[in-house]
DNA sequence: CCAAAAGTGTTTCACGTACACCCATGC
DNA sequence: GCATGGGTGTACGTGAAACACTTTTGG
């Protein structure tokens, strides 16, 4: 056949990317899906992602994807996990590297799921059922957020650059699922010396307007070097 | 060509599994290698692995693998990460899932690193230079093995069945790299409760017989289903 | 003046850490 | 009897957790 012009001794499965993308909304955590063009799974939601290129790395292969299928750009993007049952893809083997990112949605404002390019943030509690075995690497990404956030200081990729300390803590609340104690908080971040006050308030709030703060990234790294482990 | 019998419409990479086994010998963490008979880096050492066979999943893979190539059986493994940069087989473009196993060293003894079937235990300190991106791969597992073990209970695997809370403490004095207070070590391990006295004591020791304890795995998935975390 | 959220200290308790001696056994 | 590791308890200090009221601002 014509269009059959790779040739290999071996059988190979294929490779594709999968990404997990999570992003705060007011009172949840959303995770951003796409609604299949084509067959297997044709109409359903999936976790964006698609084939690795010959010529770029797995990890180029999740940025691209998620900038072509979701136009979002430079967020935190770190793997997960790769998942290679043999049955994940009812057509022919597919092996897939899963990855998650976070997003500021303050940036990339919610799109309503019924766009024209068939694209939904989807709180956990009405999570659809996915297409292959994605309801499972959401799960997993899930995880692996809840449990990340807790002992690194990636919670900040969620948020605008410059924060409430409210915000903040919403924020653990939100995805730790507990509620935490305002002044034990404020206590426990300013006391490591990685969140700096700014010289900025809250703008347009009906209440008084709260400090405005930034993650320093640079110090934090500084610290972790010195043995410094963030945590909350 | 007669051998190219299996095509595609689109080019495909290889998918290999690598496996960095980690055993306890007695004052050091030990990995074991192979030295590899084939190009490239033929006569170089490398970690354990092969590719991925249509028909098995890829943790599959890596069981096979240990089995072929080190004749171990019935580790510990966990995945780690998948390393999938463009350049990192000279060769063609090649995608590795690379995972962690813990064996008991008691039951698999370390074989010379210069026997027939060219398989060695090294430690970190005499490390050589590997195939491939493995030292890269090397490090990571050990990096998480390290982080590991002080919050799941996985140091057990690296133990006899049987063994004395000063194995225990040794191992985790090994493994972190650091000296532990004896008591402090005792009253924590024995106070969590998922290691259990048995009633036999160590045998021909040129000194006061130790008791020998046991970890208790369901005692621990129960606990840690309430809530419990196990930490060092 | 009312609603809404910001901001602020102290006490209590649990747990981690530091620390030293006697005991049992084999040779 | 001596060398070797086994086994044990207490005191102290740090850090986590509980807890409530005043302040600021906009409407």
């Amino acid at each position: 056949m014509d269009t059959m012009k790779y040739q290999y001794e071996y059988p190979r499965p294929s490779v594709t990317v999968d990404c997990v993308v999570f992003g705060l909304d007011d009172n949840e955590i959303k995770t951003l899906l796409i609604q299949r063009k084509l067959e297997p799974f044709k109409g359903e939601w999936a976790l964006p992602g698609g084939f690795v290129l010959m010529d770029e790395d797995i990890d180029a292969a999740a940025l691209r994807e998620l900038r072509e299928e979701t136009s979002l750009d430079k967020v935190y993007l770190e793997q997960l996990y790769t998942y290679g049952a043999v049955e994940r893809d009812p057509r022919y083997r597919v092996i897939s590297v899963a990855y998650y990112a976070l997003v500021k949605l303050s940036n990339h404002k919610v799109k309503a799921a019924t766009d024209a390019e068939n694209v939904g943030w989807f709180s956990a509690s009405d999570m659809p059922k996915l297409a292959f075995d994605h309801n499972i690497i959401y799960e997993a990404a899930l995880d692996r957020l809840r449990a990340k956030v807790r002992y690194e200081p990636i919670g900040f990729e969620l948020l605008p650059k410059k924060f409430t300390l409210s915000e903040l803590q919403k924020l653990y609340e939100i995805i730790l699922e507990k509620t935490i104690d305002k002044r034990n908080f404020r206590k426990k971040i300013l006391s490591m010396g990685i969140v700096l006050e700014t010289d900025e308030i809250q703008q347009d709030v009906a209440h008084r307007a709260a400090r405005l703060y930034q993650f320093d990234e640079k110090k934090y790294l500084n610290l972790k070097k010195q043995g410094f482990n963030f945590e909350i």
